[in-house]
DNA sequence: TGCGGCTATTG
DNA sequence: CACAATAGCCGCAG
């Protein structure tokens, strides 16, 4: 039974005020019908469908409450219907980010949180041979079971039965995420220097949730024409049909195999094929690998006949017409799927290509009609983040500089090409070729950062956990008995080490994304690709040197928020260009 | 059918 | 290939 409009008016106006008055924030959830419950603590409202886009967009609008959601497949259903919100608290990013690892559905993160074996939970239609109630007992119409799980019932969806039971679901998510906020207390309170701002990482984590939903919903757009011309320019038109397609296959193959004796029978897609072939021709290599083959390409015609029949192969295969058909959409748009935070370092990944696009097919991303593309890049992201997130003076000091990388080389007394490797060498873990001697002036020049960098191998040998300069925990795992001890402790040592640096650049670049996304609003900036340490914007012409100016200042921002405590800031720098296509923008 | 190995692409 | 990621194809185990 639906109330009546006057009664979801009165309680709206009281959900209002107590965000309002206590700035509470509120519980959202959405039925599969398309029916909203919000709640705070003391009220609850479920909307119908026909009105959940206003109700929404006046209350976002208006009393800008901070969302509290179960993961952000409520955001992507909320996007799908044109609803979307400027923040969030995301209990799976929460969870993500608190305990490390990606599972966070509802049932596992409150287990968790309530100190249960979320190995243990209940599952439907199990039945307790012990003699219990099957269902668990107590009060159907409460989530929770009297020995403390959640009931499988609700969480396959019984949730949205009734408004009750919606009411309810929504009032538990502001509970859960009211715990997770006590947690990150605690961890302030017991490393300052570490996690101490873990609550602000939380919300921008959970805000970037918002954004994926949005990235997924959106894409990236595409000249399709040019796309389709382009892919055919590198493996011909397209073929019509099974046995066209073989044919085209064979042909490309054949371009191979005639520099080869007939008959050979060599499979070009069978890595050990390909090896013996080269054994044959005299070239003795561990593998074929195309910075290996190289060298030889004038060794034998084979070898270069074969490194180009492999660019052609990756396109035909993974970015061919296929990968148009599965992920372009008719309007032009690139989707993929989106992953705020992977499972390592925290980083955000994408699908379809939109993370790994080789840059022979940039040309294709091209602005819409009246818009230009405003590219951003973090300069130098990582040894800058080393510098705030180690506190070492000197790397600081460098970070005021555009080339972090020039008075590195004045310290260390070396070239600026030597300087960039040995810091890289040093974040990644590397320890041979020419980058052991310039690291030895690492140690000496900047050992504050040096010993961060250290501590944080260490934990990963001794498989100790570790939580980024942000909060999140970076899991480590004792290494197996059975494993090669040494190998397998200097990979973790590396991991441990640039995990630290890379989860903390990611952290940052969150910040920054989610900045430019609320203040990018006012003038219909849309973020349309997030890559690491560069940000794509989708902007009307007119408001090109506005986004310009918004993204450097938001960097400002982002870096001031991130960094709250040091009295000499550490120095972000970003390259920004405007441009009609993606590849205009490579330097 | 699922999984590890190999390969290619990106930051 | 020093760190991370997605993705496709191959051979092999089950």
């Amino acid at each position: 039974m639906e109330p009546a409009v006057a009664e979801i008016d009165a309680a709206l106006e009281l959900l209002r005020s107590s965000v309002h008055e206590r700035g509470e924030p509120v519980g959202l959830v959405v039925a599969p019908s398309g029916s909203v419950a919000m709640a705070t603590g003391s009220v609850r409202v479920v909307v119908a469908p026909a009105h959940v886009a206003n109700v929404l967009a006046e209350a976002d609008r208006e009393w800008r409450p901070r969302w509290v959601l179960w993961s952000n497949a409520t955001a992507a259903s909320l996007v799908a219907t044109g609803t979307r919100l400027a923040t969030s608290w995301d209990v799976a990013a929460v969870h993500r980010l608190l305990r490390g690892g990606w599972r966070a559905e509802p049932a596992r993160v409150w287990a968790q949180l309530h100190g249960l074996d979320h190995h243990r939970m209940p599952k439907m239609g199990q039945l307790d041979l012990l003699g219990g109630d099957g269902d668990g007992g107590g009060d159907d119409e409460v989530p929770v079971r009297p020995d403390g799980y959640l009931r499988p019932e609700w969480l396959a969806g019984a949730w949205a039965d009734s408004p009750e039971r919606m009411g309810a679901w929504a009032a538990l998510v502001l509970d859960v995420a009211e715990l997770q906020r006590r947690l990150l207390d605690a961890l302030a309170a017991e490393s300052a220097t570490v996690a101490g701002n873990a609550l602000a990482t939380a919300r921008s984590e959970s805000t970037a949730e918002l954004l994926c939903a949005e990235l997924a919903a959106d894409g990236l757009p595409i000249d399709l024409p040019a796309a389709e011309a382009l892919i055919a320019s590198l493996v011909g038109p397209r073929a019509a049909t099974e046995a066209e397609a073989a044919a085209d296959r064979a042909r490309r193959d054949a371009e191979v195999l005639q520099h080869l004796p007939p008959g050979s029978g060599i499979d070009l897609r069978n890595p050990a094929d390909v090896k013996s072939m080269l054994r044959r021709l005299g070239i003795d290599v561990p593998d074929t690998r195309a910075w290996r083959l190289e060298q030889m390409r004038t060794v034998h015609p084979a070898i270069d006949a074969l490194l180009h029949w492999r660019k052609a192969e990756r396109i035909a295969t993974t970015f061919g017409y296929g990968w148009l058909d599965t992920h372009v959409g008719a309007d032009g748009r690139l989707r993929g799927e989106w992953s705020g935070s992977d499972g390592a370092a925290g980083r955000m990944t994408a699908g379809a290509g939109l993370h790994n696009l080789p840059s022979e097919l940039r040309p294709v991303v091209i602005a819409e009609p009246g818009h230009v593309f405003v590219r951003a890049d973090l300069g130098q992201i990582e040894p800058r983040v080393l510098a705030a997130v180690s506190g070492d003076p000197a790397l600081i000091a460098a970070t005021q500089d555009d080339d972090l990388y020039a008075p590195v080389a004045a310290r260390l007394g070396v070239e600026r090409s030597v300087a960039k490797i040995a810091v890289l060498a040093a974040m990644y873990g590397q320890t041979s070729g020419t980058a052991g001697q310039a690291l030895r002036g690492m140690e000496t020049g900047y050992p504050v950062a040096m010993k961060y960098l250290s501590d944080a191998a260490q934990a990963g040998v001794e498989g100790r956990d570790l939580r980024t300069y942000g909060g999140r925990l970076i899991r480590m795992y004792p290494v197996p008995d059975d494993a090669d001890f040494r190998a397998v402790s200097a990979g973790r040592g590396r991991y441990a080490r640039n995990a630290m640096v890379q989860g903390a650049a990611a952290e940052l670049f969150k910040v920054w994304a989610v900045t430019v996304r609320a203040r990018g609003a006012a003038i219909d900036a849309r973020i349309v690709l997030c890559l690491h340490d560069e940000l794509l914007l989708h902007v009307p012409v007119d408001n090109a040197d506005a986004a310009v100016q918004l993204l450097h200042d938001c960097l400002a921002e982002a870096a001031f928020r991130w960094q709250p405590r040091r009295s000499v800031p550490v120095r972000f720098v970003a390259d920004v260009s405007v441009v009609r296509s993606w590849a205009d923008a490579k330097p």
